[in-house]
RNA sequence: GGGCUCGUAGUAUAGUCCGGAUAGUACUUGGGCCUCCGGAGCCUAGGACCCGGGUUCAAAUCCCGGCGAGCCCGCCA
């Protein structure tokens, strides 16, 4: 399709830009500081503002060879060769630290892999299968803005981990042993089912209300005991109140998460791993351990010796099952079917994980990576399902949605209606998934309404405008005549044209840094910056007005920020429109 | 009371794990920029590492002690 010889000649063979070029840097930094007769281990290289990499060696090997960091440096500096048509244009000593530098060819290597890969980009060689287990909010009521940080952060990562080359499979664990679908159930009984509602808001109506009831009203408790007694034994006609209620929420949950464009492989009921016994093969295991003991008819787990001074109850007196043997099941039978598994948590499991991480741990069994998020609170304090006080998802997206309907209805004012709901989504869901995603895990927050709603702040629109832009440039292109067929990628020389580029370049370590560390935050602030080099460059270099020697070379060039804009908009699971 | 997590400009945050050069960014605020490919844009100015010790040639980053916030500490999930 690219009729370019200078593709031909360089394009064969090569792996991954930037990570090639750090390991290029490495081994002539290691070189050289054998050469110069020091030794480490540690080439103390980081990205920096300097350099595309530094070094900061010297000062590692000062105190150890007794000479100033600079004089070091010298000695390693003027053994370092550097070898012709690499990655790796130049090094240059600032103080102490060598810096270096990437190389025309690095850059453009990079255009060109761009163009051939194309929605490729990005997508690195790791493999394996990977089940990440998010959201798994209880079937009760709808997903609250509590719960999609979960579903944000799990569907993220799963979409980062698929471009990192995993076999990644979501899973949506559904506790439906909990009493709070028992109460569920219950109040399907006694309480009316507003069908004109969405369905898991239905729910949660019934659930709230069957609450309300059971605390004002004690002697229903009972009723509740029994349902769920029933349950666990298995009464057939228990299970289908249960599947029918757990349905019907999941239904609208699904809905919400669709909205999001949010998918998940499979779902998972807890009740599975009852039904099958492995619950009581599990904890037979857990009870034939030393540490295990048995105190007023329940056994519990010792756990003091690894740090957590609070024992697990895996079985209660009366027998029956926990959450978390249950829970023990179900990762003892994830790990037959992959190579690592990934649980998204609230914080307020981080005991309970780290006491099943534990008895895995114990039982000889595979632990699962487990990535915490902070609470997402109101401004009056903490969500509640059962007490009613919540911000739904669907409320939060349905304002957004307004909002940037009205956003949009002011820039575009000629566009028909059609397009301008279009627009009004795809921002929103956007906006919605950036602003949750731009944020580390370990961060609490609190939710405003005023925040949420505001488009001005340079979050998913900007982004997607950048995108919008770049392809309205590729349109106008093809309609004049001017193509990319055939271009010099030696002319990109202005350095608005190299930062971009060079921006494009990291991709694949961003990818590789935030499936390495499970950080989705890295991609979302990658993206923002892409976008900020891609404006940059459009708005200082001229591309269809430009003389014909430039024009096609720049015209290429943002065809792959549109690509890579397009790749690292996918992988934050928010649509990039052609036009906005 | 014990444990875990967090504390960076007026606000929201990146950087902290693995210590290095001028602490990056957005909103807000003050100046500018359309004879030119989409102004949801670009340029520019101002402003921050909770406090106190320690380690180090070097601390936002590591250690200790405070203070403040969130979460957890149930035979719930």
């Amino acid at each position: 399709m690219l009729r370019n010889n200078y593709v031909l000649s360089c394009c064969v063979n090569f792996d991954f830009m930037f990570l090639k070029f750090k390991d290029e840097v490495s081994s002539i930094l290691s070189d050289a500081i054998a050469k110069s007769g020091f030794e480490t281990d540690d080439l103390a290289l980081a990205e920096s503002p300097h350099a595309d990499l530094a070094s900061s060696v010297g000062f590692k090997l000062a105190s150890k060879y007794k000479q100033s960091p600079k004089a070091i440096s010298e000695k390693i500096y003027a053994n370092i060769s550097l070898q012709a048509d690499s990655y790796v244009a130049n090094a240059q000593m600032t103080g102490p630290y060598i810096n270096f530098f990437t190389s025309r060819t690095f850059l453009n290597e990079t255009v060109l892999r761009v163009l051939l890969d194309r929605e490729n980009f990005g997508n690195l060689g790791n493999y394996g299968k990977v089940i990440l287990e998010h959201t798994s909010a209880n079937p009760d009521g709808p997903l609250h803005i509590g719960h999609i940080r979960n579903s944000v952060i799990g569907d993220t990562l799963a979409r980062i981990l698929k471009r990192a080359g995993y076999d990644v499979e979501t899973q949506y664990y559904i506790n439906d042993m909990g009493r709070q679908i028992a109460v569920v159930v219950w109040g399907l009984e006694n309480f009316k089912f507003d069908t004109t509602k969405k369905k898991d808001h239905a729910i949660a109506e019934v659930y709230i209300n069957a609450n309300k009831t059971l605390v004002d009203e004690k002697e229903h408790s009972p009723e509740v005991d029994a349902i769920m007694k029933k349950y666990e034994i298995g009464d057939p006609e228990i299970e289908g109140k249960f599947k029918g209620a757990i349905d019907t929420c999941m239904e609208g949950i699904k809905e919400s998460l669709t909205r999001m464009n949010i998918h998940h492989d499979k779902f998972i009921w807890e009740s599975r791993f009852v039904r099958s016994g492995e619950v009581n093969l599990i904890m037979d295991r857990v009870k034939a351990l030393d540490r295990t003991e048995l105190k007023d008819g329940a056994f519990m787990v010792d756990l003091k010796d690894v740090g957590i001074q609070k024992s697990l109850v895996i079985q209660r007196s009366d027998g029956t099952s926990l959450y978390t043997t249950r829970d023990l099941s179900y990762h003892e039978w994830k790990t037959t079917q992959c190579d690592r598994m990934i649980d998204i948590l609230g914080a307020d499991h981080k005991l309970i994980s780290s006491q099943l991480k534990a008895v895995l741990h114990i039982l000889g069994s595979k632990e699962p990576e487990i990535v915490i998020f902070e609470f997402v609170s109101l401004p009056e304090g903490s969500m509640s399902t059962r007490r009613g006080v919540f911000i739904s998802a669907d409320e939060l997206i349905d304002e957004v949605e307004k909002a940037a309907y009205d956003v949009v209805d002011k820039k575009l004012p000629d566009k028909d209606d059609e397009f301008k709901k279009m627009v009004a989504k795809f921002v929103s869901i956007g906006a919605v998934r950036y602003d949750i995603i731009r944020i580390s895990p370990e961060k609490a927050t609190t939710f405003d309404w005023k925040e949420a709603v505001d488009f001005e702040k340079q979050g998913a629109p900007f982004i997607q405008y950048a995108h919008a832009r770049a392809c309205s440039i590729i349109k106008n292109a093809k309609d004049e005549g001017v193509s990319f067929e055939d271009f010099d990628p030696n002319v990109l020389l202005e350095s608005q044209e190299i930062g971009l580029i060079k921006k494009i370049a990291a991709f694949e370590s961003v990818i590789d840094n935030a499936s390495r560390e499970l950080k989705p935050n890295i991609v979302a602030i990658y993206a923002r910056e892409l976008a900020d080099a891609f404006n940059q460059f459009y708005r200082f270099v001229p591309v269809i007005t430009a003389e014909p020697e430039f024009r096609s070379a720049r015209l290429a060039l943002v065809e792959c920020s549109r690509i890579v804009l397009a790749n690292a908009l996918d992988t934050l699971g928010i649509f990039a429109p052609e036009s906005m």
